[in-house]
DNA sequence: CCTTAAAACTTGTTGATACAATTATTGAGT
DNA sequence: ACTCAATAATTGTATCAACAAGTTTTAAGG
């Protein structure tokens, strides 16, 4: 479906603003179909994107502000969203001995279980993706990485 | 910047797991750019994309459901932010007359101005993507329409 | 040391969103 | 005409996000 039909819009000013208008949309779309795939789990996504990034961080202590840097949506607030990790038991947090402005903070066990229960699952959502040729999703890999410049 | 670069994340399972971060991410910063360019008029981009949908329907009333299809995030509360544009006086709304359930919405000369003022300062956001060649601005119309089937 | 600035987080407040439940109105079948 | 389902919109509630202001701790300059 032409993101034309999709929104009901014949016509836009240019490529560009039909690109702008495209990638909202269809980060949109994915979103939601996100949201539905970790909703049986109890996580939002970016509570499944913290969790992610304190498994890549191989058990080291990693800070607030790293997490803030590496989230894919910069915008959320990382002290609650570790605090509600925290509640469910899926990490810990810790006050940093050396420095004590800092907060470590580390995957449990439990969390590490449940990122491996929705590894096994990752298809159901990912898989709507392959539609798309391996050297189109690359095109698309690219293109976006030098829209950001 | 690649999307590894950008959240400082080595590699990914695949190609298509990569993309679907791409795109939010991507998405994320697109939506960071808009809302800044769109600060100065008091709009947020929902109530932006309400007012262009408004103005899209050529001074034809249009129905609550009309916007929410046609819509960018469907996710929104539509009556809440047509609510809002209708304090700042850039709409109308009108119940009905030959189905009393339904709300007709119209947009104001008032709406439409602001509206004009900001396509005037559009290029200010959008030529972020100039960086693009247009073959690569259709390329990924192009593709993420498949990819949504 | 003492002051000031910077760093790392937290909290308060306001506004937005998600989802379900509710109201009001119309249309269809009998 | 009466009932029931469908349509259109609104509201309630709980959660979430945006942004600024605040706290605590460390570092740096004189």
């Amino acid at each position: 479906m032409t993101i034309e039909e999709a929104i009901k819009q014949k016509k836009f000013a240019n490529e560009y603003t039909k690109l702008a208008v495209n990638i909202l949309y269809t980060a949109s779309w994915i979103d939601g179909l996100h949201i539905q795939a970790l909703k049986p789990f109890g996580l939002s996504p970016q509570q499944f994107n913290v969790l992610r990034i304190l498994r890549g961080s191989n058990q080291q202590p990693i800070r607030l502000t790293d997490i803030t840097e590496r989230m894919v949506d910069r915008n959320s607030n990382a002290t609650r969203l570790v605090e509600k990790l925290r509640q469910k038991g899926l990490l810990k947090r810790e006050i940093c001995k050396s420095n004590r402005r800092q907060v470590d903070i580390i995957i449990t066990q439990k969390g590490i279980d449940l990122l491996g229960e929705l590894d096994s699952h990752s298809d159901d959502w990912i898989k709507q993706f392959k539609s798309l040729q391996k050297i189109e999703a690359q095109d698309l890999n690219r293109i976006l990485d030098k829209l950001r410049g």
